[in-house]
DNA sequence: AGTTGTGAACTTATTCACAGCC
DNA sequence: GGCTGTGAATAAGTTCACAACT
């Protein structure tokens, strides 16, 4: 195993092997081909053995990767093995549907702080967290919370983001635009823009108007 | 302007280029260079004059862009001139958050039906839409819908895309594992996984655990 | 026989540099 | 002077093919 600058798009298909592996265990299966997995992930074998050799030699010639094994190996490499916990910012739909959605849980991302911009829910207890407002983000820092979650408008994404910077927190899971962002931080934001996602799904329709050349 | 095959990423740009062109034109600009884009955006300029070049000279040199004009053209290119009704399936805390979420509007993409497995669900109204079971999918052929939107769990991911094929849906916005839909399918899906997005966060906090070689 | 790990070939995507136009 | 459109150069990512191992 050379050294390689690892690329992103491993990283991105990372947590993906994890949960197959982590279904597989569950399912009681010790042992997994790189062939079996691809099939299950819809990910290419070579692609998956390829994406595993940059961190280094996980399985066994003739037999395949233990699926124990190469989960834990997968929750090191990716930093999951300590919890983390996480920040939301933002109570409103989305907000409220991402705290009441179970499928961190299992990576060890718990949410447990709660901050919203609206008065009339501020000091409301869901899920045993108490909201708080979002003037009181600097309190990440105490708590050591150094994840965040951020389900608001575009019109307040960057000055909230530029706050939890201020606060220590250095990954941001952003539903903003990512125009609202400030390209310059130093923090890692992953950004998720449903309405982008959805608008260009008519693209691929079949029946398209021609465009004038 | 030279035929070409269309990559994947400039599809995926082509929306934010939209988004960023409706916001300059409702702030009364009229042109834009694609320097200045760039800046807004957070994408290179020669990135965003490229992806355009693919589709026909939209600028005209020494000007820019006409705000309007090619905000124009990018709907025709996107195929989001006609409005398209989708089909939200799922009414849990995320679909409901989706049916609230007002982005799509801007791109003539309306929910207008809603299907659900919870029989306690099944018939209320929400927005003027009474939800349908899932077993009335395939009334969707009559009323020429041709989007969906998935917000269910990964166990009934797989039949209801099926149901959904059937009932002559061509594209999907999938919030389900992507493992749960069959690689096979003609629809073009877009799958979005908030967990393994937010999965893979911890992988670039600074501080991390070495990985045994 | 079956499977991994990996260099090399290939494909896809981004960036540069600049001719040509306003 | 400022900007677009684009071929050529570079970078990033995927796939292949096969030696090495169990």
């Amino acid at each position: 195993m050379k050294f390689h600058r690892i690329p992103d798009e491993t990283v991105r298909r990372l947590p993906i092997y994890l949960r197959g592996l982590l279904l597989l265990a569950e399912q009681g299966r010790e042992h997994v081909s790189s062939h079996e997995l691809a099939d299950i992930l819809h990910i290419k074998g070579p692609q998956i053995r390829k994406d595993l050799s940059y961190f280094g030699e996980f399985g066994t010639p003739g037999v395949g990767y233990g699926t124990k094994e190469l989960s834990d190996c997968l929750r090191d490499i990716l930093n999951l093995n300590c919890p983390h916990k996480v920040a939301l910012v933002g109570y409103g739909n989305l907000g409220a549907a991402i705290l009441r959605y179970s499928g961190f849980r299992s990576y060890g991302l718990k949410i447990t702080a709660i901050f919203e911009n609206n008065p009339r829910k501020i000091g409301r207890i869901v899920q045993n967290i108490r909201i708080q407002d979002v003037k009181e983000i600097s309190s990440l820092k105490r708590k050591k919370i150094e994840l965040a979650i951020l389900a608001i408008p575009a019109e307040s994404a960057r000055e909230v983001t530029e706050r939890l910077e201020q606060a220590g927190i250095l990954g941001i899971l952003n539903f903003a635009p990512s125009y609202c962002i400030d390209a310059r931080s130093k923090v890692k934001i992953i950004t998720i823009d449903i309405g982008m996602d959805l608008a260009r799904l008519p693209y691929y329709l079949p029946i398209k108007a021609e465009i004038a050349g």
